[in-house]
DNA sequence: ACAGCTACCTTGTAATGCAAGGTAGTGTGT
DNA sequence: ACACACTACCTTGCATTACAAGGTAGCTGT
């Protein structure tokens, strides 16, 4: 169920982990799983979508330890898209929240929405 | 894209209503479509499984302006699974804030565009 | 040579939301 | 009586996405 939930937000982390700098997909699974479960059977697909949709262009380094890295940037549009998508996803909190807030009265305001 | 966000909140959505008041899902769609953008091909196969989880029964009643009602009300456990719900639902927005408040040192950069 | 790590990638399955469609009762206008 | 609109129920088939499990290959240390 918690899986559900991620349906969505996954494409934006990523694109916010690559706005902070240039990564690879065995890099972008490890800074994720510190803060959530994430599996790498997720992120390849995901960043073949990224690519179809132009929001990352790649590029291969060397590795001193292990095969080559396949980095990937943010394009102009991919940028675009991680602000479009952080708007959505604060109205789309908002709309929970303001679901929840109304059906939730039973739980004498918990903390605002 | 805004329907994946979706995923695995609705649920969450209609026991909030439900915990409001006893609700038929004519209604409960009246009530989020005010929020939110939502179809009836989405509530009816959610309401079984709500029921096949037993966090809702259900009773009819007979209305004066159309067929009769399918009141649908919480259960104890299902005023326990929303309340979990509510604590996972807070628990992921902070994740996920947290991964693009980090990608997003650039946040002093929010000129949203 | 072998184990273990880095690093790439694919396939098949499950969960969920949605559009489109179908059934039926009640009331209103012609 | 007939057509239409509105309430209210429900189903089927499709698309999207996350995940588990598995596969390939380079590099390092013993």
């Amino acid at each position: 169920m918690k899986t559900q939930l991620r349906k969505g937000t996954l494409e934006m982390c990523v694109l916010a982990v690559l706005a902070h700098q240039d990564s690879y997909v065995y890099e972008i699974v490890g800074r994720l799983a510190e803060r959530m479960e994430i599996s790498e059977g997720t992120i390849y697909p995901l960043m073949r979508r990224l690519q179809a949709d132009e929001w990352v262009t790649t590029y291969l380094t060397e590795s001193s330890s292990g095969p080559a890295r396949k980095y990937y940037t943010l394009t102009a549009s991919g940028r675009a898209a991680l602000l479009a998508m952080r708007g959505e996803w604060d109205s789309f909190v908002a709309e929970i929240n303001a679901v929840l807030g109304e059906g939730g009265a039973d739980k004498e305001n918990t903390h605002e929405a």
